[in-house]
DNA sequence: CTGTTAGCGCATTCAG
DNA sequence: CTGAATGCGCTAACAG
């Protein structure tokens, strides 16, 4: 085990007093450089590492950022974490995970309570919601109160909080307008659940990118998923039964047009043979697929990093100096404070799920 | 924000000391019931929830566990992650998710060192790694000092450090029997990284039950990978360019099973009518692939849950003395083996990729 | 610029 | 069974 350094220790070795040592370790501006370079010096020998409940109970901060996620089966959550990841191990905070729930009932229900578990515990300094759904209000009370929080979400409630999101509508209009450029003129619609912005933001991209083309979205063509694997089967079915097929399918995230696929398969359609399909998301087994999924990227990973980023320039504002102990911040982080709000563009795959009808 | 309640508070709600609601805390025995009674009652009512960092300052143990993990990209460490948090969920545990590296150059570098710092920052009381590696013999002497660390990995080097796995070896000699009794006689097989035991073992079990039908593995139906996403397209090429080709292909994960199938369209290779391919872990997505993939199952999730159980368990039930020079003596917790080490079976999910050969 | 002094909130002695 | 006292390792006022 590592030796149980404490700042006195090194103190001692440096021939100083126990607050210059801390001083040095908080990037404290009023310390003689050279004494700074010696103590460094000293702690990075002996491998020090400051004892992280020592500091958050004294100073009050925690060097730990919460970030509460919705169920990990989700496969989009794990490239945000990825992002989220690699930005936090440049800093010198650490993650702290929440994973909130294993169903969507639960997740909405327990979020509240969650949120202040965490605060309570005096444990996070900062909190990173992802798809906080309906603790929005919450959160902005929070972030009101002085606590920094940044948001991933097509938010659902106005709110002022820091927010990252994709740029959900106008991603769902291109996949749409490039189904239209194919010549689809029927095109079917699996929706996510109701109660997110971003299943309405697609469907909004969806029938904007329809009346450009001159077209009425036909409530007949509109199925209702929850965005889970298995839910898009009974729209896929409804579909492929109809008298009137659609030639086109346009899912509502990748997870959905897996069951398509699948449900394709039982029904005998070949795709994009007889019926085109585009996705959301652009998960990465969407690559895999065949055949391969054409679908609507969203950019996960940077929305993970510049969440991250958001949320660290928050917590660093006070801080001075950036010469610490800790490795640097990126400096990016720092240019982020004027922009509050991101909401990054997506992109279209295109694979090989969609052709012309014939 | 939630009102900053301390112990003193509740102490004084209650009319008692602040030792003895500190006692009920922490679940000490000798505290009368009633008053227990009536101190829970008003730490529920009050949402009373402790200080972390104080708890750990002065206990030395920080209802933290840290996780230290891979890059996020591999698609199955979501899968333990998922199983990992909802066991610490139902505890009064959080986690610390350290994702160590972003390749996996980087990731062998630094896992030590990341290790370390975890330790020194004295914020986890106990350690879950995944898939560690090299650091097997680090993980070992930090458990032998009394440090709780369960591993999750074909371990690579013999350690009494608890762990859990999957039963590699057995699941690739069932994959293989499989296509052996589909009558196929040549089958190639793509190699996971050397340095990871669980290449060896599926490589293992692969040669063990070609032994059991009489065959010896032909080198030159063996081809290197490293288990990520194009690494096997490589020797998919090789396979399909030779002159007498392999009728099965046995790829050590998905991921390149995945390229197989990929590189297979580009040869014009039909699987299975041509080949028939079988991968390993049963990630999601390749129940989407086409054809589907018949594919080795490993347990993650379940691992996952197991694996913090047995931690948790450590962490209720410290072992008394560390172990000294003398492993030959160990502390009984030690000798129950039973509990300590799980490999858990892996399932053969059949699919589609599999025929006879013609 | 630097040292000294108080606590942060809790767990854990030790007396009662 | 319970209360009072001590200190975990560090930060944040203070003085110098």
């Amino acid at each position: 085990m590592v030796g149980k350094l404490t700042i006195q220790d090194i103190a001692r070795l440096a021939g100083v007093s126990k607050a210059t040592v801390s001083r040095v370790l908080n990037a404290k501006p009023d310390v003689d450089p050279a004494t700074r370079e010696r103590i460094l010096q000293i702690m990075q020998e002996q491998g020090f590492v400051p004892n992280v409940a020592a500091s958050s109970l004294a100073g009050g901060r925690s060097r730990l950022i919460g970030v509460v996620i919705p169920p990990l089966t989700w496969p989009l959550i794990t490239e945000i974490l990825r992002g989220v990841s690699e930005v936090v191990e440049q800093s010198s905070y650490e993650l702290l995970l929440y994973s909130v729930a294993h169903d969507l009932g639960d997740y909405e229900k327990n979020k509240g309570t969650v949120i202040d578990r965490i605060l309570a515990s005096h444990l996070a300094s900062g909190l990173l919601a992802v798809y906080p759904g309906s603790s929005i209000p919450h959160l902005t009370k929070l972030y009101d109160q002085g606590f920094p929080v940044v948001i991933i979400d097509d938010r659902e409630t106005p709110t002022h909080v820091p927010w990252v999101s994709a740029d959900n509508q106008t991603g769902a209009a291109a996949a749409t307008r490039y189904l239209l450029q194919l010549g689809h003129r029927r095109i079917a619609f699996i929706q996510g659940p109701l109660e997110y912005e971003v299943s309405l933001k697609r469907y909004q991209g969806f029938c904007e990118a329809l009346k450009e083309a001159g077209l009425t979205p036909d409530p007949e063509l509109v199925q209702q998923g929850n965005f889970m694997a298995k839910s898009g089967l009974p729209g896929a079915k409804q579909f492929f039964t109809m008298e009137k097929r659609p030639t086109a399918i346009f899912a509502g995230n990748d997870q959905m047009a897996y069951d398509v696929l699948e449900d394709a398969e039982a029904h005998g359609v070949r795709i994009p043979g007889d019926i085109s399909l585009i996705g959301f998301d652009d998960i990465p087994s969407s690559a895999y697929t065949r055949p391969a999924l054409t679908s609507v990227r969203q950019p996960f990973y940077e929305m993970g990093r510049r969440a991250t980023e958001l949320l660290l320039s928050q917590l660093d504002a006070p801080r001075p100096v950036p010469t610490s102990y800790y490795p640097a911040i990126l400096p990016l982080a720092m240019q982020n404070t004027s922009a509050n709000y991101l909401q990054l563009p997506t992109e279209l795959i295109v694979r090989a799920s969609c052709t012309s009808p014939r």
